[in-house]
DNA sequence: ATACTAACCTGAACAGTGTTCAGGAAGGAA
DNA sequence: TTCCTTCCTGAACACTGTTCAGGTTAGTAT
């Protein structure tokens, strides 16, 4: 973090800090530039404009994700993938919405939905990658909204106490397999 | 549009057309009060910020949704519900990333998941409220994943010819509705 | 008609944003 | 030492949301 010059991972490995350090709506380019001691403008030979940076970022954080030990069940396996997502956006502050942004532009971020479909590759292609794009959906809106209330919480906002976590994204996963193994049984 | 005075009505209107002409990037303040041959800082006479107008922009797209006939089943009010809401959100140009950034902000756009909710009764509450978000965040990722293809090809992408709609969405409703059955028979 | 009050708006400014661009400096290779 | 690529400076441009003291307009009551 000093006056040496630095290369591209230097500057999205800064990104990340920075997002956990001040949030997405406070990650700028001249915070970013100030914590590299560099001029603004220097940030544009690494990447040509900051949605390009941020689809950088949102990739990481996809592929933050911890591989899965495969399950007994495929069921199992895909649960176990769909949560290892979620602890990886979890895992960088405001990370839902960077990912959720970067993946509705197009940019980045598919890995997260082939790892899905691949763990779910039980139906014919076009219902698993439905059934694997509800989940993407389905995980991101939901961690979306905790975060969301983290940071609402930590603003010193009485909130009532819950503390009950996300129990409503396992059952929305279960229901949405539940419904797949149906389909396949019949 | 002229030079007589304006109510809160008048500028949440003008935001909804200037919204469909532009798109939410271009959804400034600045133009907004244009259209109305107004002053920007007249705008915050009626509300005390952009936020809290663009939550009202997110209330009246969830509220455009018609109502909906009560079907056969359960299972049938229930998608129709589904449906009605993603009709609402293509109705207005950017509607679900409107209405995914209000409802992540935790202001208002509650009518959508409250309808849902209510037509999706069948089980304990946690179960039925669980299913009700997950078609929520369901419907909201897809139209907005559309809603941004939308927009690339009109700005001259050579895309690939996709007109396939988005059937994606009526599976992924088929799926949770599908898996919450299942949940209630046994 | 006069006075008062609420509703609505002006004009200018503040502090910040992403981005561009001509030019300069540092480092390694020929 | 020359040369070329890599990385950066400094200044500017065209915006953004927001604030605020003060002005105008409309309606209501005296």
């Amino acid at each position: 973090m000093n006056a040496s010059r630095h290369s591209k991972t230097d500057v999205l490995q800064a990104a990340l800090n920075l997002l956990d350090e001040v949030g997405l709506p406070d990650l700028t380019m001249r915070r970013l530039a100030a914590t590299l001691d560099v001029q603004p403008s220097a940030l544009y030979w690494h990447y040509p404009n900051k949605q390009t940076l941020l689809a950088e970022v949102s990739n990481t954080i996809v592929n933050f994700a911890k591989p899965v030990s495969a399950g007994k069940t495929w069921q199992e396996t895909a649960t176990a993938e769909a949560l290892a997502l979620r602890d990886s956006l979890l895992a960088f502050r405001d990370g839902a919405e960077v990912v959720s942004s970067t993946l509705a532009l197009g940019l980045g971020a598919d890995h997260a939905l082939e790892r899905l479909e691949k763990s779910m590759a039980v139906a014919d292609r076009e219902l698993s990658h439905a059934a694997a794009e509800s989940i993407l959906f389905l995980v991101l809106g939901q961690v979306w909204h905790e975060q969301q209330r983290m940071q609402a919480n930590s603003l010193g906002v009485v909130d009532n106490l819950n503390l009950a976590g996300t129990p409503n994204l396992e059952i929305g996963i279960q229901l949405i397999l539940g419904g797949l193994s149906e389909k396949i049984d019949a």
